[in-house]
DNA sequence: AACCGCCAACTAAACGTTTTGAAGATGGCT
DNA sequence: AGCCATCTTCAAAACGTTTAGTTGGCGGTT
């Protein structure tokens, strides 16, 4: 005991409940009890403990805590990529609720590699994390993990992309909608020939965009043009080479499916000498604070990231709680928010750009 | 026994090291030694408990491992705000480098709020994280929480900003020099009368800056006027602020210390309709792979953000691992991404500018 | 045959908590 | 005085690992 005592104050261990209780001379029980206030201890023995713990600089230990009570009060959350800016305001509002309900995010990057996704979950699990917040990559799982995640007893939330092999709870945006708008938008600006970036058509997103993107082109009587649709993966990268290839064609109006394949997209159209709106009309998705002050002004169909992550966490949080009731899809609305690149205002008359100017302040509230 | 063995399978509850032991018949021990493949197991006996650990779909509880070994294999990181978009390539720098030596993160958002920072940091040693990446609010440690830092045993690393008061590893930019060029650059642009939008002075880096803008001033022969200097808190609303504040003494050049707060001021300047870099040249602290799409485009001072994480996180990680000489004080390198908002170009001749495409090229790699 | 060394395997203690079931103290009621 | 109820306190088991110390067996050397 004594040796234990000195080596511990040599190499400086942090003080563990047992050396509270030697302190103040009580038991460990009693230590217990008054840190996480449960039966009634005496006043005085109370303050004992209390004088010790501030004493010794005693600190619980959550992980022996975790061990016993089987709960970790830590949730994970795997995204694609953090240095994506999507993401950053997604986790924001995952961890402002993770926060108020105690808990703690355990944050992973997959960059979009099934690889990567299995070793995080994995690793996770190993962690015994309490749920898990998953953004699924583009991949299937392979039936393996598929099996593993039904038989494991850990609640999940899917975020921002469902999957169609994992009857979970998911919290989406209304994607369908959000290109439906984006589209009729377009076609209310005049344009008639409209091409399409698209996500990877295996992310169900990129999948619900595409529908929208076809029936808003029906709604307004359009021809679907197959050479004015292409294919990328939500980054900057492949939305240049796209809009090399799309451009090519000359479309009048184009609706890209995030912004990272935007910010590519408007690279090449520089490249190739054409302007936004004048050559060509633009919607593109995910706002950001920042896009209001630089040219073009895009309009951009926003989705709402904070709520995104707060709700997810909030529901993973009930279904950890014991909330057994079947799996929920929730969909948030997404919001066009009618800037310059659309080129409204070029072809139409007076009275709708009055309209516009409303959409304006009210997307910049 | 065989009552908690169906009560484990009732509640789904998974199967722990003692379960494969059972069920392959070894002891606990020679599981430990298979999953760890530490001492010679007999190679019989191996696959028995390899062939128990897939029925059971057994995975290790890290939990107990942290509790006996005293690791976590955890580190956590506090950052003001990730949704910030400073953040989060650096919190993905050092996701990968923790990653890369098996460790994983815990991030935490304090908003530059002294009380949040102060959860944040005990909720972090409780846990029992091996170390932490802090970049610190600008509110000095209360003397409990500092004394408490240098009797803790755990390892910090500062991320971007120092910490006077604490003397502790810290990697950080080269805010002064970064400024000192941001400056001088616009002088060279021909503006004369140069004004600062700066971080909140009590944030280390917000003084270096302030300390470049000053020493290049004075290099350049240039008066400083002090109504020139507005302190901020680099969010958007702040340059807003300064915004207007500063352009209605009619300065011909500013400097920007840092993104969101460049946001706020082109909002500003906007509104009194001024225009950059007609009106007034510009340079700007963080570059981000969608400014050279957008108009203006920004002249910046680009810090190494993923770098900046990834070195935090290897010295915390040797830290962890007991490297205990003396604190170092590592200063990445910004680089000057000449573009047009200072309105170089304007004023000067064909050869600089010459050299200024050049930097543009290699700016945008 | 006795001994040494070595390897495989094991037992038991430890890590720092929570919690169960029980016991001790106190005081009011008959 | 006896007894029950209540409040306070305790000792010990449990959580799922790692690891120090130990044993049993076996082949080779003397």
């Amino acid at each position: 005991m004594a040796s234990r005592n000195s080596k511990a104050r040599k190499t400086k261990k942090s003080a563990s409940i047992s050396d509270v209780a030697r302190e103040s001379g009580v038991s460990i029980f009693t230590v217990s009890a008054v840190i996480n206030n449960k039966a009634h201890v005496g006043k005085a023995r109370r303050e004992r403990v209390e004088e010790a713990i501030r004493k010794l600089n005693y600190r619980p230990n959550l992980i022996a805590r975790s061990l016993i009570k089987q709960k970790t009060q830590t949730i994970g959350m795997i995204v694609t990529d953090i240095a994506n800016p999507f993401f950053p305001m997604v986790v924001r509002g995952a961890e402002d609720a993770a926060q108020k309900h105690g808990y703690n995010l355990l944050l992973c990057n997959s960059d979009d590699i099934l690889e990567k996704e299995e070793k995080a979950l994995e690793l996770l699990l190993s962690k015994r994390v309490d749920g898990i917040l998953l953004t699924k990559v583009a991949a299937d799982f392979r039936p393996s993990l598929k099996q593993m995640i039904k038989e494991v007893n850990v609640p999940f939330v899917l975020v921002m992309r469902t999957c169609p092999e994992l009857t979970k709870d998911a919290v989406i945006s209304d994607d369908y909608q959000g290109a439906y708008e984006a589209v009729r938008h377009l076609a209310r600006s005049g344009r008639r020939r409209i091409g399409l970036v698209s996500g990877p058509m295996k992310v169900s997103n990129a999948k619900e965009r595409w529908r929208g993107f076809r029936d808003a082109l029906e709604a307004e009587k359009l021809p679907f043009e197959s050479e004015l649709v292409i294919e990328g993966d939500y980054r900057i990268e492949s939305g240049f080479r796209a809009g090399h290839a799309l451009l090519s064609h000359r479309p009048d109006g184009v609706y890209v499916a995030n912004h990272l394949m935007t910010v590519g997209f408007l690279k090449a159209a520089e490249e190739m000498g054409l302007k936004c709106p004048e050559d060509f009309g633009l919607v593109s998705f995910d706002d950001y604070p920042w896009l209001g002050v630089f040219r073009p002004r895009l309009t951009t169909v926003e989705l709402p990231k904070h709520q995104l992550g707060s709700e997810a966490a909030e529901l993973l949080i009930r279904r950890i709680a014991g909330d057994d009731s079947p799996p929920v899809l929730r969909k948030l609305q997404p919001e066009l928010r009618i800037r310059e690149s659309c080129g409204f205002g070029l072809f139409v008359s007076g009275e709708q750009r009055h309209r516009v100017s409303e959409s304006i302040t009210a997307g910049e509230k």
